[in-house]
DNA sequence: CTGTTAGCGCTTTCAG
DNA sequence: CTGAAAGCGCTAACAG
């Protein structure tokens, strides 16, 4: 255990000096807070190393009202509950400088951290990873520190989404996108096209658009496709979300799903099972790779007992389809 | 600030075997052990006084992932970061026991303690109340205790949906209970019932079908309504989980929502938009009412500098109507 | 099972 | 602005 007094040594002041730095009161010269700082980060030292926060677990979410980042909080409680862990909880507001806040205190209150960031760069991250053994990422993939990241196999979500319409004889397949420059947009686009290619179909640009991943863009998006009167029998979207805007553009047009048009979500949200017609959906399991991440978390620092070297697969989760209401067999034969 | 010692000193023993008695490790005899948990209720002592404690502030909730209960954690969340306060998260699952070992631990470890509690009794949580003087109650109302409590006017919600039927000129309205026996149950039948009084209507027990608040149990009630062959237009939900499961019974009957009988939820959660049609409800201002009740929680430990004891209103949230497609003017004229 | 005692991590005081 | 030293809250070791 990493005490005040390795860090004064560390950084060639006193442990009084360390301490009045720490808690940033009563006036430090510049030079001894960096030199501070530099030894703090070096020895990876936390605060409250009076054993509080060995029993913390952090999660960094962008927003915990959101279901999607509830059912990552559920997860993560329920293995910190099993351990008997406090959970703490911090969000980013999808706010870049809030985000990286947010991970500093995790890092120095906590010796676990299930982070999901969205806007820091992958430097940043891994810097932060080196602090702490207990930080994971979820739903990201950065290959340096692999053996700290889980998240799912986005393109394999958006293949067996595309390749569910396939086997129904659906040749004519639009595509909504993320205009948003992430990772999970840009590979489940590529999921679409592997499946289309692996059909021996060919990829048209005219079938794909992007726009904010919200119910509006998903509106506007279908609004584009069908404006270009593209023999389209169904709809892969980026999430359910932007689904769902195309279920009520294709209803206020008069068109019917899924007799004429079929739709595809993904993220199997609450609402995918309230939509009309229900939504088959990719299913993006959040709490069991949440479940994931804090284990991994736990077994990194040696608290898991059991496996400490055990089994290191990949962290990859696979994504599974959700058969609902709104995708059907094509029935304009070709 | 009330140290280990002085709880030591209270019990009569020493404050090794206080310490061992927090960490319930090692034995110590159940006569000290009860000795040292009365003597820290009495003196409100709290583990982790190295000033960790006060900068924490918990939320106890059912279940993180429910949408309802996001918005909770987003509104304690909210004033937590203005005041530079870590949250602390624990759910109880629905489980009785686990809520009391949640709010122990809360009250315990955190300064401000915002609980949502189903399970416990009035008197129970009023003994809670006592030992920290941070902790709220939130969606519950105890006499004793109110200046605790932060709750959401249900009566008034139940009329206000029922009042807005009554206007459209429905005069046979059904009414969807929840069967469990909690306050809001209870109150929101009531307001129904007052709405319908204060128009001059007789209260018909058989319009009133109470089932378990899920979307099979709105489903379920609504059959037995419709089972009756009673005059119905329109129907007042405890919930909009239970209005979902309405709407979806209605249609199964090649009955129309809005066109023959109207629908009206409550609580306003995301789903409402997404129904088809889109839900007509009452808004519970879950994000707001906690931000209240978190704010009041510092303000009762002085943290808030300012209004130390000025505006001492009642706590009791108004919710408001959100009118959307599943309401309209009664056709069937009488 | 319990108290004494030594010790640890940290903060605060005080002198410079 | 800083360090030495005293002090505080707590835990661990040990003896009974």
């Amino acid at each position: 255990m990493v005490s005040i007094k390795d860090v004064a040594r560390e950084a060639n002041v006193s442990t009084a000096t360390v301490s009045r730095v720490i808690n940033r009161q009563s006036n430090t010269s510049s030079a001894a807070t960096t030199a501070v700082h530099q030894a703090i980060a070096k020895l990876g030292y936390k605060t409250s190393s009076n054993k509080q926060s060995a029993n913390m677990i952090g999660v960094m979410v962008s927003d915990v009202s959101e279901p999607f980042f509830g059912q990552i909080l559920k997860g993560v409680e329920s293995v910190a509950q099993k351990n008997d862990k406090r959970l703490l909880v911090l969000s980013s507001q999808y706010s870049v400088e809030t985000e990286r806040q947010a991970i500093k205190q995790l890092v120095s209150y906590c010796d676990h951290a299930i982070i999901h960031s969205k806007w820091l760069t992958d430097d940043e991250l891994i810097e932060y990873a080196s602090q702490i053994p207990g930080l994971i990422l979820i739903n990201r993939y950065i290959k340096s520190i692999r053996h700290r990241c889980i998240a799912l196999d986005n393109v394999h979500g958006g293949y067996i989404a595309t390749r569910h319409l396939l086997n129904k004889g659906h040749r004519n397949i639009g595509c909504l996108c993320s205009e948003q420059d992430i990772d999970d947009a840009v590979d489940r686009l590529a999921g679409y096209k592997q499946a289309l290619t692996e059909f021996g179909l060919t990829i048209d640009e005219q079938f794909i658009s992007s726009c904010y991943p919200s119910e509006e863009g998903g509106r506007l998006a279908t609004y584009n496709l069908l404006a270009k009167k593209l023999p389209l029998t169904a709809i892969v979207s980026y999430n359910d979300i932007m689904a769902a805007g195309a279920l009520a553009a294709l209803a206020e047009n008069g068109i019917k799903c899924p007799d004429n048009i079929s739709v595809v979500g993904f993220d199997d949200l609450i609402i995918a099972g309230y939509l009309n017609p229900k939504l088959s959906t990719v299913r993006y399991p959040a709490a069991a790779m949440a479940e994931q991440a804090a284990r991994l978390s736990l077994k990194l620092t040696g608290q898991n007992e059991s496996d400490q070297s055990s089994f290191i697969r990949e962290h990859i989760l696979i994504p599974s389809f959700v058969k609902r209401n709104s995708t059907s067999v094509c029935s304009t034969q070709t």
